[in-house]
DNA sequence: TGGAGTTAGTTGGTAATACGAACTATCTCT
DNA sequence: AGAGATAGTTCGTATTACCAACTAACTCCA
């Protein structure tokens, strides 16, 4: 499988997981953005800067929607102790708990499509 | 590796897959959303609720982004010739031509991470 | 070492995105 | 023929997202 081929596949499979999370998002009164930003913060604890970068997003936009999880009570701002400019984010329990609550329910929406999924991804495709 | 295994590192591609994608949409003024119905109307001509069940979105939700991207000549929506409730939406050759470029902007973002990717999504991996 | 230039994050203004509820038109099925 | 289901739109509201402008803190070199 060339690169290019592996590629497409990736992005293929990505816009169908995407759906699979947008919907399990609503599910849970949660946005696709808020799901991803609570995927990478399940092992990270990133400045502000730093999830926008990942997000591809306008570190302006974060502000909004760290403050709306926040008084959810879902993640929350520490102060780097480095640089005191900066602004650590990282999942409280709560949003531990929720995380990998909403994990759970991906992996059971994505277990039918898992042979398809592999095939698509892996060398021996045409 | 495991199924859980393989999903958890599927879902970890789609959020650097969809921070890339999110990026490149800004760059080029559409949003990820917008990406999304590109990649799906590349090779398909659905109607607009099978469009809104892919993408993980309420109906409601389409006929504004379709509304939008239509007045940019991107895509365009056309009477389903078997029941004249629905609406079938296809890209116009303008969103073809766009879709194909983004795509070529996305395999070369993309390169740089191919071999971490590939390997975290494979057998061998500890 | 002091200040010019960067960088981190927030705020405010505007447009796009997204949901649910309510609506019309059409289809299905008996 | 008509009751109920389905396809899509519209409307009202909240969220998401950008940019420009701002403050605070950091860098670094002259």
């Amino acid at each position: 499988m060339s690169s290019d081929d592996f590629m497409d596949a990736l992005v293929q499979a990505t816009f169908h997981v995407t759906g699979v999370l947008t919907r399990i998002g609503a599910e849970n009164d949660l946005s696709l953005t808020q799901l991803r930003v609570f995927g990478i913060l399940r092992d990270r604890r990133p400045r502000v800067t730093e999830l926008a970068a990942y997000l591809g997003l306008d570190k302006s936009t974060m502000s909004g929607l760290i403050d709306r999880a926040e008084r959810r009570g879902l993640l929350a701002r520490d102060k780097n102790p480095h640089d005191r400019r900066a602004v650590d984010v990282f999942l409280t329990p709560a949003g531990h708990e929720l995380t990998e609550r909403l994990y759970a329910q991906v992996r059971e929406a994505l277990t039918p499509d898992l042979d398809r999924l592999r095939a698509s991804l892996h060398e021996n495709t045409p």
